[in-house]
DNA sequence: CGCAATATTGACCACTCTCAATGAGGGTGG
DNA sequence: CCACCCTCATTGAGAGTGGTCAATATTGCG
């Protein structure tokens, strides 16, 4: 296996633009928040008038924050490239990780009921975003009747995502969190166009452990207990899947069966 | 400390018709749903339309299924009275609570995107409920943007309520699991105008367990324990939670903070 | 009245955390 | 280009929280 790039930049990153492009498959060539309102079928002229108001930003550098917890909501996120965490700061000072974005995927929704951001969005890598003001968003969506249920169906889907997650938290050995974790980044990769087998892990093994409810000696034990039993191989942080199957049976999944229900 | 009700029917079951009433203020008397739509300020007519959809049910009894995991997707559900448990089943048979949903809750926003449920709805005692005809629903909304808003924000409510149990799971000792999960409950009834400092659990000490992802002889144990700080008086269902502001402590929230982010 | 479900309590043990030491990279500055 | 430092990751040893198993109430319900 050949590194595939040297500074902070991960190849997840880095060739993303071109596989979203060709995700995408509309004229709305800048932004993910297009891919997450293709399946409700927006013809060219709506996904335009969506396009609008989308504004796009400056790249975020790795560890700078989106928003931190505290701040006033205005925006949703829509991640183009690159990868965001979501966490909520502990009154004692440390941090519950609640979420992984990658590309494609639209993050602040947690904030539209108390109009202000309760966790923190920071970036893992170097990243670029969509920022959708969500006064404009919910203007526009009042003569689109389909991006307002787009909407719906992702808040849904947030929602069964963290209802996994919670499955994971109370019930899952630390074995298998691990291996739900990776399947379901695989998985994810998988829908991008990249390969579910073989991927770089933007998050620290601090990050994932925190995910995870995990500490961080226990993430890298597991890792080295599933290279030992050759269920994957792993260099710091990139990983290849080598059996699958049984990562999944770890999980409970059968073959083929759909990843609803984690992480 | 009398005991309330003999049987299943507990306290807050019983009374909380009458305190509905008084909480929702406006001809749409039979409805929770009510309740969640007033913050947007429908007016009485709009309000009329959206209990028109609205369908009622015959109570359902304590351990029957409002709708099992795999159903299809039809309705929302407003809970009017009692209370209902939410869990995904687990390959091995086993199964983790997600929420608890007392009255005047929605439930059932997971399902939106996939379009079946994914958790099961039980009753924890005789409860009642309406029925919101998804189709309807969206349908209504498109003519009544502030509703349509109105979902967004419980759905991001949901979001939110979820990390904080993200947070709980993740990160929490068994006794600041339970004293958070106390702590939720209480604010929860003194919202709907009970005692918060004196109630009656509707759930089972192995559902409460399952929920905070520990054994039911730990929670057994974190009572007793609890009971011989003086931080409260349990007896089977009945609790009396007699410092409070200890067992706010122990979450991490100081006097008068608002208890947003967990269970 | 008796059985089944629920709850409590104790003893023991294991999974995972904490503490600690070591090693490997990556970035910075000389 | 190399030395240095700092962060990140790995590995080991010991300890502790919470799980498991088991026995015993207590209650509810048929």
């Amino acid at each position: 296996m050949k590194r595939l790039q040297s500074r902070g930049t991960l190849a997840v990153g880095t060739s993303s633009k071109l596989i979203d492009l060709a995700a995408v498959k509309v004229a709305c060539q800048n932004c993910s928040l297009a891919r997450l309102c293709l399946p409700l079928g927006l013809d060219g002229n709506d996904l335009d008038r969506l396009d609008r108001i989308i504004k796009r930003r400056r790249p975020v550098r790795r560890g700078e924050h989106l928003f931190q917890a505290g701040d006033p909501f205005h925006c949703l996120y829509a991640v183009r490239s690159g990868s965001i965490k979501t966490y909520t700061p502990t009154e004692d000072g440390r941090e519950q990780i609640v979420g992984f974005y990658l590309s494609g995927e639209l993050l602040g929704l947690d904030a539209i009921e108390s109009q202000h951001h309760v966790c923190a969005g920071k970036a893992l890598e170097t990243t670029s975003v969509c920022e959708v003001p969500y006064d404009r968003l919910a203007e526009l969506s009042n003569s689109l009747p389909s991006l307002h249920r787009q909407i719906w169906r992702l808040m849904s889907r947030e929602i069964s995502h963290e209802q996994g997650m919670l499955l994971i938290l109370g019930k899952r050995s630390a074995d298998e969190r691990l291996a739900a974790f990776l399947i379901s980044l695989s998985e994810r990769f998988l829908q991008r166009g990249f390969s579910g087998r073989e991927f770089n892990l933007s998050m620290s093994r601090h990050d994932i452990a925190n995910y995870l409810g995990l500490a961080v000696e226990t993430v890298s034990r597991m890792f080295s207990r599933f290279q030992e039993q050759g269920l994957l191989r792993v260099e710091r942080r990139h990983v290849a899947l080598e059996d699958i199957e049984r990562l999944r049976s770890l999980v409970g999944l059968e073959a083929g069966e759909a990843p609803v229900r984690y992480s």
